[in-house]
DNA sequence: ATTACGCTTCGATCATGATCGAAATGTTCA
DNA sequence: TGAACATTTCGATCATGATCGAAGCGTAAT
């Protein structure tokens, strides 16, 4: 009956490991990164990250690339990615609330990527003005975009009529875990991040899953989609 | 930089042993059970189970309620319930396609319910009849229930439209680790499961997450819903 | 009050896996 | 071919936490 509580477990146990956490928190931007850089913000050194990489392959929960005499690491699926976010979300509740809560550093608070999508404060702010405006329906379990929004987002260049099968169907709520709400994901969620690194409204820091709002950024999220941030 | 990754691994190390695994999995159609029968499915003893179960509520992942001499145990919120979920459907995937399956009990893959809906056989079965008929809009990211839909479940007596702000927005889709394929979950799909216990077409079984369909119910969601099953 | 029962606490034991230095492997480039 | 570099493998050490018997505690019923 229980069949699927070892597989659980030991899924968990991958993670459960600072090391493997750190690494896994890294790739959760999508892009691939080498070994050493993995090794690097896990705080390890190479002989142990070797070894708790091997480890995520095998378990598949990582895909390895090699290129040339460095070896690329990165999430094996969405699939992944959307676990960890769900995780990442009870985390971040802090199971005593009258202690001080988790620093979490700023930069990665205002604005950064969440596999293909936009998080944080940035995130949230785009989502909720599109949901004032009334482009977006949304609730922490289902989002909908809406014939305004359809229009508004085509305007852009992003026609998500592409794909004939999935109409409204192309929102995701992600619940943000240092902002506590829910922000725009999916198939809308990632063309509009697509879009913002396009126009270089956002650009990608060197290190870490942050990312810098440019003064044009800033300027269009504020005016063209009404965000308070 | 990575400050959220301690409290991950933290987290999932409470996943992470087989025991507490055990419990989770079996409190995951969102009732309480008693330390002692959580004690029975993890194969523990009481004190281990009590050990096991302190921690899981230290860290709010379960919530306890005093009836009498018995304490029930129950998940704190939906939100645990849905990173079960995701961390399920991963741990579901086989990380080796060539070797055997793990085996799933078949009342299990037949019909159970995840915290508030339907799942397995029964509940892919039903979710694709109604995305046939075109009462429903599903992919692996997100979900919209139709107008049809809406009228459709309407003739049940569901009435999805009480909260105002939230009109289609009702469906997600939730990745069946059994079936492989996605199921209604979210607020519709909570309704449909309620509306099938009232009617008596699902029946819990005394022990497990499993539920049994009635004569009536395979009848009803064959007719009335056109599922294969 | 006493008994019965469910659950928790304590304590000793045991097993697993993370860690890093040292050395080996493998790849690219000159 | 040889040098430089990224990564892996090996081996020894170390730390953490799961386990259950025995005992204690709290609640409800007689």
């Amino acid at each position: 009956m229980q069949t699927i509580a070892p597989e659980l477990a030991d899924l968990a146990a991958l993670i459960a490991d600072p090391g493997r956490a750190g690494i896994l928190t890294r790739l959760m931007d999508g892009r691939a990164q080498t070994a050493s850089e993995l090794a690097r913000v896990a705080g390890i050194t190479p002989q142990t990250a070797s070894w708790h990489l091997a480890k995520l392959v095998e378990r598949a929960l990582l895909q390895v690339e090699r290129r040339g005499p460095r070896r690329l690491y990165r999430l094996a699926t969405p699939l992944v990615a959307q676990m960890l976010e769900g995780m990442m979300t009870v985390a971040a509740i802090d199971p005593h609330p009258s202690r001080p809560q988790p620093r979490i550093d700023a930069e990665m608070r205002r604005a950064r990527t969440c596999y293909d999508h936009m998080a944080g404060e940035l995130g949230v702010a785009v989502t909720e003005a599109m949901l004032e405006r009334g482009y977006l329906e949304l609730d922490r379990e289902a989002g909908a975009l809406t014939a305004a929004g359809t229009v508004f987002l085509g305007e852009f260049g992003i026609d998500l009529r592409s794909q004939p099968r999935h109409r409204r169907v192309l929102c995701r709520p992600c619940l943000d875990w240092s902002e506590r709400r829910p922000h725009l994901a999916g198939r809308a969620g990632a063309a509009l991040a697509a879009l913002a690194f396009q126009r270089d409204w956002i650009r990608r820091r060197p290190q870490g899953r942050s990312v810098e709002i440019t003064e044009a950024g800033l300027a269009a999220f504020r005016t063209l989609f009404g965000a308070r941030i």
